[in-house]
DNA sequence: CTCAGTGCAAAAGCTTTGCATAATA
DNA sequence: TATTATGCAAAGCTTTTGCACTGAG
């Protein structure tokens, strides 16, 4: 049953860990599957609740253990939110930002290569070698925008 | 000793604080200075710090219920880096950034409208009407790329 | 005089850690 | 079998809250 999804050998749990050198365990296999499908927007908490559905005796410390060691190897990246908590999803290929509607709460992601435009443009950043961007808009997405009105 | 120093109108704590209808108490003119000083790279247990050695029974909460109202006020923003607590600085003028260096530490801040160019670049973004825009990267300063060589 | 603001202590989140047990490689 | 990973419980940190008191307006 584990292994009877459909992924493709480049998504499958089992090959990303153990090309990390990392062990694979039904627990960390079931995380990875989550942050994929959370597209990005859910919280260590989230990710516990919904892997004890499947795995009920799954713990909380196991989840952050999981989350640190992906973080670690750069299978999954951290974002920081206007919270007191984390968010996570897999690493984009492409750098990738957040514009969240704070009236629906609407998150847009958009791809967008920032730092090489700030490289070159701005020039405090000049002769930086920049290799994390981390980008969080918020505004209000024209549908809200015209239900404000 | 209080109103001692040479801030302009425009940097006094006590009229910022009146024109927004805030009572003018010791302990948020203290926090509002430590702030404005701290270049926008204070957390609320820095800022606690700095200020008991003016007020020494400056309470935690205070820093916090303090932050808490000239962030609402827009006095204050409230920046989110890698770690689990909050950095907070005044709020700036123009739209600015951070670039950090993950070797030395040295934070170098920039102006740049990102969101207007987002706004115009970004196709996901059209139509939105963004008001935060909160940017952080990181890299190696010029200096730093030399000594890692 | 009134009510917003404060200090203190206690509680509430989120995250980390120690240790014995279980499971992968 | 040798480690690495896990579960549980306890601790750690940052932030929030209740309540009685203080002080600004």
């Amino acid at each position: 049953m584990i292994m009877g999804n459909k992924a493709s050998s480049k998504e499958d749990p089992r090959q990303l860990l153990g090309a990390s050198g990392l062990r694979f365990t039904r627990q960390r296999a079931l995380i990875m599957e989550i942050i994929r499908r959370g597209q990005g927007h859910l919280d260590a908490d989230e990710v516990y609740r919904q892997a004890r559905k499947k795995e009920p005796r799954l713990s909380l410390s196991t989840v952050y253990r999981s989350l640190h060691k992906l973080k670690e190897l750069g299978l999954v990246d951290e974002l920081h939110f206007d919270e007191n908590h984390h968010h996570y999803e897999v690493k984009p290929a492409s750098e990738h930002h957040h514009l969240m509607c704070l009236s629906c709460g609407r998150v847009i992601e958009f791809d967008y290569p920032l730092s090489r435009y700030v490289k070159s443009k701005v020039n405090e950043a000049k002769g930086f070698d920049i290799i994390k961007a981390e980008v969080r808009m918020s505004g209000y997405c024209p549908k809200c925008q015209k239900e404000r009105e």
